[in-house]
DNA sequence: TTGTACGCGTTATCAA
DNA sequence: TTGATAACGCGTACAA
């Protein structure tokens, strides 16, 4: 067990100093080739390779971005942090992931974890608790400590901070846009309370897009989901209040759902009751995600280009990185991408 | 903007010395109450923190855990992730992701970017590229280097390290087992081409069930998908050649397949020759994502328990890393744990 | 009770 | 052409 070779002992070994085997393997000039080539060939041998701790604390960058979710186990940020991986590997830098599992307390750890000399920079997704909480005292730390952060999908507008989002306004205007001109009258909505603020948003371009045609929308076709039924343990307590929907509401010929769980629970509800998709209902998601591509029917739905989104992140924090070394400060100036959506349709809509 | 504060300026505005600073910031009894007082104060004014990086190049630790897997945007490996996680940050640890994407070049390349000082060890699973070629010099020689490495599901049999397997040849086992017992008689199999390991290991369960209540396999029951075929864009060519199985072979009265996708598509397929699941044809298949918990009808499956591999992997790292510092080498045997699998009855079954 | 010196592995600067 | 030294930030053995 060979432990990992370093310059020291390169250079004691062929009785040298540590700074003629530094800049003989950086092919410096200063070196006689002769010495230059003995010191390549040894170092070779012994499969030298700079340590990148030493490296990072001489520079004082890490050439590591922090990734904060609050969930992994989830369509849309893993394709995301795919995104962010590769266009991070391609500049040289190294994704180091910690997931907030919606919790305040875990996001703030977990930050303050990496902050301190581990990472060069954040993209993160802020947590449930936190857009709840609205405590955002550790993003304002975080970025007065001279670290950048970028945010995505779900951020927060009073951080002043590089972001991406997506058009969550424009994008179920579309959709609903969609069910309207395929002649639906009674489009009901699935989404989630108002405080999670994607969800909000897609409320509001549901709305947009009805009153757009001069239609009133109505209460009881609106149903509020409470967000924690997005775990497991709570499937049937949706699917329940799902059907409910549906059987109070019989002349629905439309769904909206603001994600692909409801969507396809949507559509569940309505198989369970007799109607036939997309005959007796057309049914429209957002998020594409394995749920909606593997459907029976498949899923119309309203994908967020994750993984853009992620490139765009890193793309943008890397470049704040690569730049702030030379200005001072003056740069700032922080941008907020915007990620079209687009409308990919499948079965379950005419 | 406050770039963070290290001992050194601590000392120089309270003019003292850097140790001095350093022991009272860990209540070292050698400093006076007082002056452990003021620095304590100040130090918490400015939110000292000491700098991970300077602490990895003193103590040879990183604490930080490197996974390298094929793909992240994959139920199973991003439940692999949050187990690992979950176990890591409690200990400590933080977690750094690289993917290799199925490609062996990416595989080794990454596993050269962590190896060099920026973690402890490694977690991963093996690139589909690096089981075909068979080519594991990056594993032995991380190894050889000192660096220990815990695989998880897809392993490699001659590499000497800690392992965390399911015991797939049983869990395919057992729920074949169910489909004969349930009365079928005519059981497909859908599986990958046999260089997948885990497929491989699926088929020889599946095998088995067969044998054990004297049933002879039949060669055309059996459809080796190329494993190609997983990705988004050939969705349509597996479709077809899963349509061509059941059309091909009208008696059959179950399906198990190796993953879910592959299960999924069967009950497509049999719904579109106007046959019910689970009355004309049961099918089960294997890992229990998303789509089997929300495919229509439910679908049983065999559970990998993805997150509890994670842990049990991330345990079996962090105790090696943690205990090798004592002893010298003696330490070795390996261990490989095998993470029961388990039959998750929906209503694919009867 | 406080301070000095060293080492972790590198690179850059300056001296020989 | 080569080598010694300092510095990145920290902790600690030892000296004052």
């Amino acid at each position: 067990m060979k432990r990992k070779i370093t310059l020291k002992q390169i250079a004691r070994e062929l009785d040298v100093s540590i700074s003629t085997v530094s800049k003989a393997l950086r092919n410096s000039i200063e070196i006689s080739e002769d010495t230059t080539q003995k010191i390549q060939a040894f170092a070779k041998l012994y499969n030298y390779r700079p340590n990148n701790i030493a490296l990072s604390l001489k520079n004082r960058k890490t050439k590591t971005i922090g990734i904060i979710i609050p969930e992994i186990v989830h369509y849309f940020f893993s394709k995301v942090i795919r995104g962010i991986e590769l266009v991070a590997n391609k500049k040289g830098y190294n994704v180091i992931v910690g997931l907030s599992n919606e919790s305040f307390d875990k996001e703030v750890i977990n930050m303050e974890m990496l902050a301190t000399g581990s990472i060069d920079g954040f993209i993160l997704s802020t947590s449930r608790e936190t857009l709840q909480q609205q405590d955002y005292h550790h993003f304002k730390e975080t970025i007065n400590q001279g670290m950048p952060i970028v945010m995505f999908d779900r951020v927060v507008n009073e951080i002043n901070c590089d972001k991406v989002i997506v058009d969550d306004l424009k994008g179920s205007k579309i959709a609903v846009d969609k069910l309207i001109s395929n002649g639906c009258k009674n489009i009901a909505l699935i989404t989630t309370k108002d405080y999670v603020t994607v969800g909000r948003l897609r409320t509001q371009g549901y709305l947009n897009a009805l009153e757009a045609f001069g239609m009133s929308p109505k209460a009881n076709l609106i149903l509020k989901v409470d967000d924690d039924l997005l775990s497991e343990d709570h499937l049937e307590v949706l699917e329940e209040e799902v059907e409910l929907l549906f059987k109070s509401n019989p002349k629905i010929d439309a769904v909206f759902a603001v994600n692909e769980l409801y969507a396809v629970t949507a559509m569940k509800a309505a198989r369970a009751l007799g109607l036939t998709v997309p005959d007796d209902v057309q049914v429209i998601g957002f998020s594409d995600g394995v749920l909606s591509k593997h459907a029976t029917p498949t899923l119309t739905t309203v994908s967020q280009h994750a993984q853009i989104m992620g490139e765009k992140a890193a793309e943008l924090l890397i470049e704040r990185l690569e730049n702030e070394s030379e200005d001072e400060d003056e740069v700032e100036h922080y941008q907020t991408l915007i990620v079209d959506t687009e409308l990919i349709e499948r079965d379950s809509t005419k």
